[in-house]
DNA sequence: ACAAAAGTGTTTTTTCTACACCCATGG
DNA sequence: CCATGGGTGTAGAAAAAACACTTTTGT
């Protein structure tokens, strides 16, 4: 923080921090998005994204990872910053700023009770209800960030189970992507990335003859990162 | 903001907001940062970034254009978002929640008698001095975030005058690239995004022959993005 | 035997890269 | 007339896009 000179002198006032996550999953072919009905007021019974205010003595990206850890029972979740909200009039009720976190999580594997317990619901994104106050907007701005992200790094898989197929692959990055992309050359471009590792295993609920099942090398992904490789993903 | 429920009933912490600006400049083939000698306490003397507390009645983004304002004399400048940074330690004296704004300025049009009075000067970017609190960090962060920008949209423009010339624009691009470009290529790659509009004017300070003035064809640009053209300049 | 999804190669087109010489001008 | 930076084209390599059939297997 770098006061300006004159700020110095004048009244420095204090606001409320908060964070909210916006939380993507996909399943069945479909992205979704966590949101919560307001169980109270201001907005009781509202859509949500789900978020926190930040304490004194916490950082604002634990507040967040404190509030997805409450509501998904997950640690260890992808998350990264999407953006600070600060329109003067953004609540209407006090000023607040709010740090918008995106997360990936695994549909499968987050806990339901206490999602449940918290009124939440998956909603597919071209679904979505009307949401509180700017969350819309965090939305809008999260999938724009997610589209960018997906192309040059490896976040797509934060989305699928630890053993995915190719073609759970393929059809989350059309589902991101929002365009039909073309089998063989999809399979092509992913081989020979080199980061993919084929398992012994099929998954046959989706077909009679099974997918293979494969794994993302993340060691050696990390590897090819410090000497100056470019992941991309068309 | 979306308090979860547990948070409506425990305290909720003010925090002082503000914000810093990271101003990119351009001059002589090198890129510039314009940093802050502060003159008073706390950490008189440290070299900085120029920021401000955001006031209760404006917008976190009024706030950086404000100070903006009173330290180049410019409006209209190219601002955007880079993030917040919330680590609860951040600022040893309060806590204190900052979020970076990204600026672009053109070098030779800012009110040089404004930023002398404040303690500015431009360091070329790999001469920085060391920065108070997290500013380092922070630079890095918009220098990543530049590099990034700069291939994908036409935000380098915003650090040349009006009107310019083809090598200018390449001597540009390297050293935001920090890497040496193909003179054909990058003409030839520029020319065919039908993006620049070549004017009648040759600027001869650089050579005898005089290098056509070009300006970029924002009109067009708009149209082309919203057909859903992607603009790249590699 | 057949329905339904998985898996496989080749050709064409486009884009990227590398590379060397002439031009215009002011001094 | 010459030093200096401005400007131009082409060929080879690499990457992207288009495109259709065979395989497996549970029912």
């Amino acid at each position: 923080m770098t006061p300006a000179l004159k700020d110095l002198y004048v009244q420095k006032d204090k606001m409320y921090v908060a964070t909210d996550c916006i939380i993507f999953g996909f399943d069945a072919g479909k992205l979704k998005l966590l949101v919560f009905k307001r169980r109270v007021e201001p907005f009781l019974g509202a859509w949500s994204l789900i978020g926190s205010f930040v304490r004194m003595e916490e950082d604002v990206s634990e507040a967040a990872k404190r509030v997805l850890t409450e509501i998904t029972g997950l640690d260890n979740v992808f998350m990264e910053q999407l953006k600070a909200y600060g329109l003067a009039n953004r609540d209407p009720g006090y000023r607040c700023v709010s740090i918008a976190q995106f997360a990936l999580i695994r549909i499968d594997d987050y806990d339901k009770e206490l999602t449940e317990t918290h009124g939440a619901h998956w909603f597919e994104l071209n679904e979505l209800p009307e949401l509180v106050l700017d969350h819309g907007q965090m939305v809008e701005d999260a999938m724009a960030r997610l589209k960018r992200k997906a192309r040059y790094q490896p976040i797509g898989f934060e989305l699928l189970p630890e053993k995915f197929t190719i073609p759970q692959l393929q059809s989350l990055y059309e589902a991101i992507y929002q365009k039909k992309l073309d089998d063989r050359n999809f399979r092509k471009k992913l081989m020979t990335l080199g980061l993919l590792i084929k398992l012994n295993e099929k998954d046959k609920t989706t077909s009679r003859r099974g997918a293979f099942l494969y794994k993302f090398d993340y060691d050696n992904y990390q590897k090819l990162v410090k000497s100056g490789y470019n992941f991309e993903i068309a």
